[in-house]
DNA sequence: CCAAAAGTGTTAGGAGTACACCCATGG
DNA sequence: CCATGGGTGTACTCCTAACACTTTTGG
């Protein structure tokens, strides 16, 4: 630690939060990107965030520049990573703290932005030349939801309170990439023990397919 | 991002890393700590780490406090987690980025320092009262390397360059806190292939031991 | 010859993967 | 009646975990 005021004058620093925001739509993962309004990489795409106010917690300045920036209801947020290079900003010294957030479907609005010149929700197979080192962060975030849905329930929070097996299987594939088969899914599924069934039917294409819901606490 | 000057400058914080340093001696997993010789938290133990100079990575800052602090020479470091919560130090608000960095046995130096009052290895087991959030950012580090040795090779790091399969495991052992299979060890540690046999023995106890050396890339 | 650590195989259970057919419904 | 997505079971492989005895050496 440091011993006195001087050097820590000296190191005076800005400070950042970036949130990297999933949904699925129209079976593609996609990340929520906001058009730049002024320089540098003005035009450009890039992640919404902003600098942390003194008095919040850096999850607090996550959820706040969430709000501020595009009225969007998260669901899941946790810390991913935190990026610091001198230079990954040209207008100085910015350290910032990655944040990766998941947005339920049905919950993710199309537009909204305060003080953003324009969001919009971009497939992460054909994503835009991003500002600062955002592609770079948004690749860690996909790598670490990957990750994580392979030994977690993370992913979950995507999909509405009542949801068809079917369509919690395409919310995984359209995550990872990949397709599943579907025996095994459900049997992964069920051997979790998170999802029970509800009496509801859901009638869309031509059997009719039994609802599920999350169990909040593990036990019966 | 931020849009204008104003309120970078209001949203200006202080900087710094901290890092766990782990490595493991007389058969027990031991953090690096240093006692504090100013206020606050005058006399109490706490992590290695400082300020971010405007210039250096945040990799570089933790090397540069390890070397300055310590003189330690560190084999393996990984960003944790970053801390940030006001209140978290009583001289301002402070956000720290944590990383966690493995010594070899051979090369824990059993003193050193040169800014710090006094620096010593504790045992996780037998921690001291620490300083600001340290402990929580102890456990964090703890968690997270029992975590990584289950699935993938850190902990490797931690032994001299020829080492004896029953080194090997009673370095796990320490670092999980527990006792570990024999055969199943060494049939897991074979799987890996990370590890060759040396034409050395070492002759300890009664009977030799077979020297192992790490492979460096996986193939024979 | 004995104490002490080195070294070595087999079996059982659980998890993941590959694979194909019948069912219920709306049109 | 048929097209469409819903729903189900079995066999194989691999990884993990439990478990005990023989070998080599120094004293």
């Amino acid at each position: 630690m440091i011993e006195n005021i001087e050097s820590m004058q000296k190191a005076a620093l800005q400070v950042t939060v970036d949130i990297v925001v999933f949904t699925v739509q129209d079976q593609a993962l996609k990340v929520l990107l906001i058009q730049r309004g002024v320089e540098p990489f003005r035009g450009q795409y890039a992640l919404p965030g902003g600098f942390v106010l003194s008095g919040e917690t850096l999850e607090e300045a996550a959820f706040r520049e969430l709000r501020e920036e595009t009225g969007t209801e998260i669901v899941y947020l946790e810390q991913l990573y935190t990026f610091g290079d001198p230079g990954r900003d040209p207008r100085g010294r910015i350290v910032t703290v990655a944040y990766f957030a998941l947005v339920p479907t049905d919950k993710a609005p199309l537009i909204a932005g305060t003080d953003a010149a324009s969001t919009a929700w971009f497939a992460v197979s054909a994503l835009p030349a991003l500002a600062f080192d955002h592609a770079m962060i948004v690749d860690h975030a996909i790598r670490r939801l990957r990750n994580k849905l392979e030994y977690s329930t993370v992913g979950f929070e995507l999909l509405p309170a009542k949801f068809t097996l079917s369509s919690l299987q395409s919310l995984h594939e359209a995550i990872l990439g990949k397709a599943l088969d579907k025996r095994n899914f459900r049997r992964r599924i069920e051997a979790l023990g998170l999802v029970k069934p509800t009496k509801d039917m859901f009638a869309t294409g031509r059997k009719p397919a039994r609802l599920f819901s999350f169990r909040s606490r593990p036990g019966s």
